[in-house]
DNA sequence: TTGTACGCGTTATCAT
DNA sequence: ATGATAACGCGTACAA
């Protein structure tokens, strides 16, 4: 014998549309498209469903139709703040829309997040938001496969998936170096952690503008695999020092990192940005209001989020973006902490 | 004349027992329960499933089974650290298990909360980590209602929905001005942003450990219902020092503002703790490398999400804790910004 | 605008 | 240990 047949407590849409005196399929309609509805029918299934207490299974939704209204986020971090608020953005993007939110954590692995990937798709998801595009060959294999908007956020590159919104790490940090060589520092060290490919193309930044001021100089730069902390950053400026004492600015590759920097400095009494200048990386909050105010390179993280949110939504919708890729650009944000007095 | 039968592509759990000459029911154990198969089928379901690149629909299973493999999560806020942290920690715990994470963002709103339990149960959640004790009236009948693992996280209570692990607010502050009280301070100031439940209490410890010592006086008060942030420290402390200028301490209820207070100190030339005594909440990265180092109250965020996380798979397996209210406590870590010298 | 008929892919139940 | 059958609750496709 087959399993017992459902008990008449359970409220379904049957019980729902019983009460109503509909069909079924009408009510359904209701939830789904309720301007199909006529008015008076409407009100009956309305009412009838708040009466009952009606909850819909989502689970028979998704299998009768075959998707779903979650959309996947995948991002490696969620202690950094930059993704917290790259997060925020997409909830405030999906907040009052009938899209909820998976979000998956990739710890910076990207067999992990091909594994996480896998998950996903069992589920059928709207949408994808991945993050960065250094996925690996069987990700993007499957990404190209699967028939939903995916959104590619952080960084920008020449061959989306589907869609891509960020702004150019390389010339972000280009720019940060080239702010400290108008500013007339010429010994500028590098300072990078986690070195994730974002960071990494941030070293190369770096690389590239130091170079062709003709100032490259290999022992400027000290990296670590270690996940970043504004305790490694005096660390790791200590490290710059020992190697090179004669460095007279500081390029820090986030401002958790700067700011450890510039503690490190007040611990050995060198001014800053007198004997020292400082530069960070995305303008997080604190970097204003820290004493001297931090240099940093501002970043659109929240509005990266939003929008990247946003093109899903639309996407879902029909109305697919003009340009599949978004620069959303950065700004250098000149302080006190990378400005030469006069 | 209803919907096409399904395409031969499919690729099913019909499809794999077909190949491996087994029942669609037995490839589905192979799944479940694969020691309840016999070798021989176990291997061909295996090798069949994998030829076959066969994905389980999660939605048909979640419709048959009647429940889902979901656990989901409801946080204030996703910028805050504090449960960043505890995020982390949550992950980490759910990592290798079978159970994934589902994470919605109540904003500080306990209506907002209200409605995002609503949506998570239309999904018969495996089971739901919750924020605080503060839950509307109806959160609370629903919660109580519901049958799956519940646990609320942050702090602790008396009447928990199921299980709770955190610490008190009240005895953390409390220990906090007590600290400073020892080290002779005795004009001690407050300053609280957010305002959430956690907060007040903390603010009502203070005003305990004020009052037992005689010397509470509502002008040491600032608090304000906007967000955190490391300015906003600087400006509440700005404003207290106008109300109150003849204050000793200050206890501030997290690190960013600790952090706005000392670098506003550091604006006023006003050397801390010589001048001005600084105790943070939280005890983040940053306070032990900062110049002056901050004290703070070290709460274990990263143990509270990771043992919420393990309760909840615990209590799924039936091995619920002896304890339901777990209480993981905190220190108060005295470090050269709240400590007089000799 | 509303309804009919059936399928979505899996698992529970009972039987062998 | 394995299988047959039905049921999970809803949406699609088509007809009226």
């Amino acid at each position: 014998m087959a399993r017992k047949p459902t008990k008449p407590e359970k409220i379904r849409l049957t019980e729902v549309a019983k009460l109503a005196g509909v069909s079924p399929i009408t009510a359904s309609r209701f939830f789904r498209t309720p301007e199909a509805l006529s008015a008076g029918k409407r009100v009956r299934v309305e009412s009838a469903a708040r009466e009952l207490g009606y909850v819909p299974n989502l689970a028979a939704r998704a299998l009768a139709s075959q998707r779903t209204e979650v959309i996947g986020v995948l991002i490696p971090s969620l202690t950094n703040n930059v993704f917290s608020d790259v997060l925020r953005g997409i909830y405030d993007a999906l907040d009052g829309s009938r899209y909820s939110i998976q979000l998956a954590n990739t710890r910076y692995s990207i067999l992990l997040e091909e594994r996480l990937l896998r998950l996903f798709l069992a589920q059928k998801p709207a949408g994808l938001i991945v993050t960065g595009i250094n996925q690996t060959a069987d990700s993007r294999k499957i990404m190209e496969a699967v028939d939903c908007p995916i959104v590619q956020i952080m960084e920008i590159g020449p061959s989306p998936v589907d869609m891509m919104i960020g702004f150019s790490h390389f010339d972000a940090s280009k720019a940060a170096i080239s702010h400290l060589l108008e500013q007339g520092y010429r010994r500028i060290g590098f300072l990078g952690a986690r070195m994730d490919p974002r960071v990494q193309r941030r070293l190369d930044g770096y690389q590239a503008a130091m170079t062709e001021a003709g100032l490259f100089d290999q022992r400027l730069i000290v990296t670590t695999a270690v996940p970043t902390s504004v305790t490694l950053g005096g660390t790791l400026f200590a490290d710059l020092l020992s190697k090179a004492p004669e460095i007279e600015a500081v390029f820090c590759v986030n401002d958790d990192l700067a700011l450890g920097a510039m503690f490190e400095c007040k611990r050995r009494h060198m001014p800053v940005p007198d004997q020292m200048a400082i530069i960070g990386f995305n303008d997080l909050e604190f970097v204003s209001s820290s004493v001297p105010p931090l240099s940093s390179v501002r970043t659109n993280r929240y509005e990266m989020g939003r929008n990247a949110g946003t093109m899903v939504i639309e996407a879902l919708e029909g109305r697919r973006p003009a340009q599949p890729v978004v620069d959303l650009g950065f700004s250098v944000i000149a302080r006190q902490s990378s400005v030469r007095k006069p």
